[in-house]
DNA sequence: ATGGGCACCTGGCTGC
DNA sequence: TGCAGCCAGGTGCCCA
């Protein structure tokens, strides 16, 4: 998907074209996503303002006057905001229309994204409740990844990858945070030392937000809330590609829970 | 508690 | 040209 920063350009491209507007109606065109979207959705929402937006991990959340819709976009999904009329294409899910006569279309090829709506604490939804702390706070610092990696025989890309441990970083991002933090992804988290705690943390948070400053990484399907794709692709150091960008070597890929890792064999030990 | 594997989907690319 | 096989930005759930 989408990680963090393609889930908080989204928010941000959508923010201005959603907040103070109201809702006409949901459409749905196609419902099966990784949880069905309810019936009785559209029910719900219509005629409901929306306050304002936000975002939990890779969860955009969308605040309502009663409640909140969770919105996430999976490994393909997209959410724009359109001019109503605008044609379908394949893989368009669903329409929220807005008074102002925008659309907010979301397309999902995989359909592995998804849409809840809570009218409680959103962030005691089952799904955002045993989320680990946000990457980009202060609570996530170099104490709290030596603790979470302490006694632990995980590989250090799985605790990057596990959402009650670290969010919004997924496989492209653990690949270059590991990068510049000069560690291989297979070492065992509780091999880490102090330094490298300290490094990884600093370079999550390096990582995350200098793609949310150039709207994310398009490798193809991802496309922000304007139709733009992110540009971080050029900044990428290892991730998919054949030599390192610091060194030249060559980029060695491993698999890790059937996901691809790469890394430099020179800069990272 | 921790870790591993599977499941859910479509589409694009490679190689025979 | 056709088709099998593999790969792809995620994560909830079940089992050991």
């Amino acid at each position: 998907m989408p990680e963090l920063p393609e889930v908080e350009t989204t928010r941000r491209g959508l923010d201005p074209h959603v907040a103070g507007r109201r809702i006409v109606t949901l459409t749905v065109h196609e419902p099966r996503l990784r949880w069905r979207v309810p019936e009785d959705l559209a029910a719900k929402l219509a005629g409901q303002r929306i306050t304002g937006t936000g975002r939990r991990a890779k969860y955009l959340l969308i605040r309502l006057e009663s409640g909140t819709l969770l919105v996430h976009l999976g490994m393909s999904g997209t959410l724009r905001i359109l001019p109503a009329d605008t044609p379908r294409v394949a893989h368009d899910h669903y329409d929220l229309l807005l008074e102002s006569g925008n659309a907010l279309r979301f397309n999902d090829p995989r359909r592995f994204g998804s849409l809840h709506y809570t009218s409680g604490d959103p962030r005691q939804h089952p799904l955002l409740a045993r989320l680990a702390p946000e990457p980009l706070e202060p609570e996530f610092d170099p104490d709290y990844m030596w603790r979470i990696t302490r006694r632990r025989r995980a590989s250090i890309k799985q605790v990057l990858m596990n959402s009650r441990l670290v969010v919004g970083v997924g496989n492209i991002y653990a690949s270059e945070t590991l990068f510049r933090a000069r560690i291989r992804p297979r070492r065992q988290a509780q091999s880490l030392s102090r330094d490298e705690a300290t490094r990884l943390v600093k370079e999550v948070r390096a990582v995350l937000s200098q793609a949310i400053k150039v709207g994310g990484t398009t490798l193809r399907n991802y496309v922000g809330a304007d139709g733009e794709p992110g540009y971080f692709r050029q900044r990428l150091y290892v991730y998919g590609l054949k030599e390192c960008r610091v060194c030249g070597t060559a980029v060695r890929r491993l698999t890790q829970q059937g996901r691809s890792s790469y890394y430099c064999p020179i800069c990272q030990r």
